[in-house]
DNA sequence: GATATAAGGTTGACTGTTCAAGTAGTTATC
DNA sequence: GATAACTACTTGAACAGTCAACCTTATATC
């Protein structure tokens, strides 16, 4: 019937997949109070070199705009998840790390997250969980 | 230095991936006038059965919410690629189908989300590609 | 066949995100 | 050392989607 390509089908099957993982992920992470978007913000803040990050490869890493790191830090600011730090070689760019509390709440949602991930791909051998990872990093 | 499993790294590829394909697909059907999710909605009706389908199976199938639906089809029908139809059997439900300008427009698109699709998955072999849509349909 | 429960769909209020325009600071060029 | 071009970030307006409340119709139970 369809007049679909494997490629084509392939990309269908991210698309759902995605739509699927978001969904259970977001359910484990939902007792922290954060979202899968801040989970991925204090994730990598975390494991930066010298624990910070600029705002705008903050946005590349996590796939959003500029403007969408503006509003996603105000509120984790604001409930001093993150804080600001000013780069004294650059007054442009202002710097945010994980306050201690947030390294606390991330640390707890971590172990949601991997309990979020494992559930997903319990159906998953080893070997092809390696597989399958290898192949994304391929697209990446 | 980061303390997670295979099983987490996979999570965030597929999410990162999943950023990837977005981007590129909506690239590709830009010139036709249509996002990805409408697309999507296109792609079910024009391979349903009678070529028609109900708003709340559509809403299953692309991952969105019923008042999603209702929302992304207004503007569909208001510019003539999708009808309503009402079903005789069951007053409740209102069946949505292509119209003729929208299979047109449909047949189009997806000459271009071919070309995005193989472009995405060119650096895998089609043993790979094979392999990597069989796990995203081991983990649907 | 009346009544309770459920299902399909829509709507208002909200959230999360984008884009385009703007501000402030930096780098390169002359 | 002015000027032009670029970079980091923020803001207003808009868009895509969600959830909760609702209406209408269908189904099940008595």
């Amino acid at each position: 019937m369809s007049t679909m390509t494997a490629e084509m089908s392939l990309v269908l099957n991210i698309t759902m997949l995605h739509t699927r993982v978001q969904k259970i992920i977001e359910q484990h992470l939902y007792v922290h109070g954060i979202s899968f978007t801040e989970f991925m913000v204090m994730h990598y803040l975390h494991d930066a070199p010298k624990e910070s990050m600029r705002r705008i490869d903050l946005a590349r890493h996590i796939g959003l705009s500029a403007s969408g790191v503006t509003r996603l830090l105000m509120p984790m600011q604001k409930i001093g998840l993150v804080e600001k730090e000013v780069n004294p070689r650059d007054a442009r760019v202002s710097l945010v790390k994980l306050t201690q509390s947030g390294k606390t709440i991330y640390a707890d949602a971590l172990t949601s997250f991997e309990y979020g991930a494992s559930s997903l791909t319990q159906k998953l051998s080893a070997k092809q969980l390696a597989e399958f990872t290898r192949m994304t990093e391929i697209l990446l």
